[in-house]
DNA sequence: GATGATCTCCCCAGGACTGGGGATAACCGA
DNA sequence: TCGGTTATCCCCAGTCCTGGGGAGATCATC
């Protein structure tokens, strides 16, 4: 059992953390102060080199290997739990979220013959990332402390937010094409949906100017298609889902 | 300040509550428990009568109006912060999670014209879901209590679920439209840049069926653009961006 | 057995986009 | 002054997308 003060200490912890390494210690020493056995902070997504994901594990090995086999990043029981749900909940209900198939039962009973016992889920969803969750999972047999479960929740949230930083920092931050101040307009109004001809009607200039804008914004970023330049610009913070939604 | 007591006290009564009303009496009460004088548990979406959407707020009446009639749901600062974290935040943090424009800046100079003091927001986002907080305010002048800042994001949290059942008990869902499975392939192919004819050929199927479920795809969304159709997607998590540079 | 949802395929006309090729003018730093 | 960057405009051929119109097959649900 864990008190308020461990949680902050936890978190602060956690914000200055370098690499997964220390994370990875990190957690396995608030995992058995909380009185679980496993964890598991990860992306629901297939492992891919390129592609810099939070993947830190400390599950039974033979339950690993199943659930990669099988590839059951987006379709586990758990993991389509935590994508209804905003805050954290026991697996023991998990009914009260999705409806469980025969398929569904028969994961989770190998999940327990595993060796895992009851656990708690933490999703963790950002608009435009890829969806993941923060688990601890108790030995077979082992009860969930019901009063504790909030602050594993907080724990669960702080340890996603420091893997996703680390991931994230991992990344080479080379610098990505940057637009003129010309094209980003133009490619706003690209993510909005408008042809070259409203375009130049908003801006006040010529259609073949605009054509132009956005000639040039898809060379800076090697793409052939708007639609990859005006995702690839969002990607990077050119331009936001506000200047496509709102205003 | 409050304790972890409370929190668990307060989560058992939000589970349990059955209309708005009591949700924003209980939410009066434990902003003024935790030191804040405003809350704001919404939906960051403009308020459609037809839509069940989650709008509960306390905020500085003048605030409220300005923010509505400017239509800031997307485009405020605070909002769009929460868009990138996963974890609350201190409104006087907000420049580690965006830049700032002069636009921005003005925003947040009028709310503490009206009244507002720092703040703390919880973001609250689910995969196919309008994006939401839970915000609490000081009145201007007064400072957060930084120790006491888990908890209120464990509120936040919590408000935010018990809003979100209150509003699709009450009311037909507020979810986005959804797609069928071979909808969101085609569009997850369409946001890479994919053509048509590429895509039917990655999917084994016809050129002409690919153009049918694309345009089907769009016709949910109620968009005429390809390129609004990915974003649109992408905005309510139907893709990621990982199913646009992934693989 | 009817109904609706989904997936599959087809046709066509007109508009939009892409990838080439140009040009002029303003500005800024070397 | 020269070269580089930016913004503005123009033309064209070919491809792609959009908005109409169909139709048949499967599957679950009622």
């Amino acid at each position: 059992m864990i008190g308020l003060g461990q949680v902050q200490e936890f978190c602060a912890v956690a914000a200055t953390i370098r690499d997964s390494r220390a994370l990875a210690g990190l957690m396995a020493e608030i995992t058995r102060e909380m009185g679980f056995r496993y964890y598991a902070l990860v992306h629901h997504i297939d492992l891919k080199p390129a592609v810099s994901s939070v993947h830190i594990v400390d599950y039974p090995p033979d339950w690993v290997e199943c659930f990669q086999a099988r590839r059951l990043y987006a379709s586990d029981p758990i993991h389509r739990a935590s994508h209804r749900t905003n805050v954290g909940f026991a697996w023991s209900a998990v009914q009260s979220l999705i409806t469980l198939s025969a398929a569904d039962r028969s994961i989770l009973a190998e999940a327990h013959d595993a060796g895992l016992g009851d656990g708690f889920t933490v999703p963790a969803h950002i608009p435009g990332e890829v969806n993941g969750s923060c688990s601890f999972a108790m030995g077979s047999g082992d009860v969930l402390d019901q009063r504790q479960l909030p602050l594993v929740q907080l724990i669960g949230s702080f340890a996603f937010e420091a893997a996703r930083r680390l991931s994230r920092q991992t990344q080479a931050r080379c610098e990505g094409p940057s637009l003129t101040e010309r094209q980003a307009e133009c490619v706003a109004l690209v993510a909005r949906g408008k042809t070259d001809w409203e375009i130049s009607q908003i801006l006040g200039i010529g259609q073949e100017t605009v054509i132009q804008h956005v000639k040039d914004a898809r060379d800076r970023y090697g793409v052939t298609k708007r639609t990859l330049l005006a995702i690839r610009a969002l990607f990077d913070g050119q331009i936001s889902f506000a200047d496509v939604f709102g205003r």
